[in-house]
DNA sequence: GACAAAAGAGCAAACGGTTGCACAACAAGA
DNA sequence: TCTTGTTGTGCAACCGTTTGCTCTTTTGTC
């Protein structure tokens, strides 16, 4: 069927070794001969099995996107596809493919291993950290490539990371609000599960505490990174004897939720209610009002994270790399309205 | 390094081919043995190596995503994401990995022959056909197992496709707008390079024509599948002596910036122009004001897709598939207006 | 008890490459 | 003329599986 690298050596008189040694352009191979064999290549359309060779090569040039959760959620947020932006231009700039294995239904050890074990990726990009990540304490236990994009909790030092300090990112846009003269302020994170919930709850919490305004739990709530979520939050605080007067939501698409939500119950945004969000995913400047919110950079979170990766695969002996990609509080309307 | 086949078949005093048997269930191995060889396999933490099995199977299961164009121009638009979206479900529930190639700054026939004969993928999906489409073509004359989503021009009977009825979408969105009143109205098409466009302005004309208006050729316009695009459109469009009242955009993207242009001049929509897109974004609801716009179901045509390339490769010798995905016409305000 | 058939397991050749080592041919130095 | 060194190429093993065929052992039949 396909030409193969004997196909090549029996019509140019030389031995498959030969064939693969012009190949990689070997300097034991006459020039002549290169000649000669490169030209019945062409010919005869020769282009070298991948699967052959990662074989005895055990490298495959291709690097894997482990998204643990269901596909639905996963594909839901537009931020993601920015990371994978980020990882695809590096990647391809490398020669290196992306795999992407969606471990829908499936258990999350069993895709893992079928990852690590099958041998069909040379590294792993993880998104996103959880408070008791299993896929980063199996992944380090076999000591397989991996970065995470999202700073793991217990293994901060040990594994390999890039991210944003969310801490501080989540303290700036709450200090915002606060300059504009709010005290009264929600705060809408994602599922607890994640460090990123936590560590910007924490960056909220500290703005809070440092203006000497006390903090309250039922200000405090946990959703999905969904427009449900945000939704279904904003509801739960409009509900409230004494309401927030502004929200920090950790999540654009939260964010278009609580848009919604106060829109069915016709208040104004910022007057009635402000808003601020994490991710500035490419609609938010178009919402209506347009969103305030923390350029995480995510493509080059991607980027750099793709760049510690192969780092990582080429010289696996080398220290643990980790990296803070500067974040960037954009103002817009939902936070300080129309005024100029 | 890692427990191979052998180091299998040497614990359990049997032949690696018994052990690869026990690996497929085969019939001609008796309970016992079977028992025995699993438990090892357990306790060794045995995994089979799937590059190898690829090599002799002739099969990675994986499917191949090409995308010919810019990474950045690709991974910007969230329809795209919908489609993969679809993609990866059927292709999860069947065992299928989805590997992403980025041809970024090579040539496309060099990025086609790697992931054809180098068989790095069992087929491929191609998003979006074109004009004169070199991968469709080399696809077709390589027999390769492969679908696109879009229709194509020239091998419409000869390949495998999934798409919308594009012309009687655009019709239907075009009469909409004829149905409201409106008689002078716009098309911002995508590249003319895509068939997707010529069938949407097709399906454009035929509206005008049928309720006997005039074709003008001011009011076509040609740009980019982005946000800036739509909003030059729109811009060049306002500059015409008797600009058109109302606009059919290709994409919601480009409505956003046709939003924002007329934002920038005060304008009111749709009372001042009256604006209605395709693809139904998700973000698109939360537009100010909300688009109109034509659900095409991004997420089905990958499903449907992705369910037609698995039949190919599976029977290769079956007649092609085609399957048309029903559209949706979602009104919102920015045609019909805040009334009720 | 002899013989055929069935069952269970192993041998070895693929799959398409890569690479350490051996080898042949030739030139040069002694 | 006989080493020694260099250059270009081939041999064969290997990467980890799968599978057609062979071989041995057991079971069943007459």
């Amino acid at each position: 069927m396909a030409v193969t690298i004997h196909d090549i050596a029996k019509r140019a008189n030389v031995s498959p070794s030969t064939v693969s040694r012009v190949l990689s352009n070997s300097d034991r191979i006459s020039e002549e001969t290169k000649q000669r064999v490169r030209k019945i290549m062409d010919e005869l359309g020769y282009y070298p099995h991948s699967v052959a060779r990662s074989l005895v090569n055990k490298s495959t040039r291709t690097i894997g996107f482990f998204l643990p959760r269901v596909v639905e959620q996963v594909f839901n947020n537009p931020f993601m596809y920015e990371i994978i932006r980020g990882i695809g231009s590096v990647a391809s700039r490398n020669n290196y493919d992306i795999l992407i294995t969606l471990g829908e239904g499936k258990k999350e050890e069993e895709t893992l291993r079928s990852l690590v074990h099958g041998r069909k990726v040379d590294g792993l990009m993880l998104i996103a950290a959880r408070v008791n990540d299993f896929a980063v304490d199996f992944l380090k236990n076999q000591k397989f490539p991996f970065v995470v994009v999202g700073r793991p909790l217990h293994n901060e030092n040990s594994v390999n990371w890039v991210d944003n300090d969310n801490v501080d990112a989540a303290y700036q846009l709450t200090k915002h609000l606060i300059d504009l003269g709010h005290r009264q302020i929600g705060f809408v994170g994602g599922p607890l599960a994640y460090v990123v919930t936590i560590d910007r709850c924490e960056g909220y919490k500290k703005a809070i505490r440092e203006h000497g305004i006390a903090i309250r739990d039922d200000y405090l709530l946990e959703t999905e990174f969904l427009e449900e979520g945000g939704y279904k939050a904003v509801v739960q605080l409009l509900n409230l004897k004494s309401p927030p007067t502004a929200v920090v939501l950790t999540d654009d698409l939260m964010a278009f939720g609580a848009v919604r939500a106060l829109k069915d119950r016709k208040m104004k945004i910022p007057e009635d209610m402000a808003l601020v969000s994490f991710n500035n995913i490419p609609t938010a400047q178009f919402a209506s009002p347009p969103l305030t919110s923390i350029d995480v950079n995510s493509c080059e979170l991607g980027k750099t994270g793709m760049e510690i990766l192969l780092k990582e695969i080429n010289h696996p002996a080398a220290a643990t790399n980790r990296a803070i990609i500067p974040f960037e509080l954009i103002k817009r309307r939902s936070s300080i309205g129309a005024s100029k």
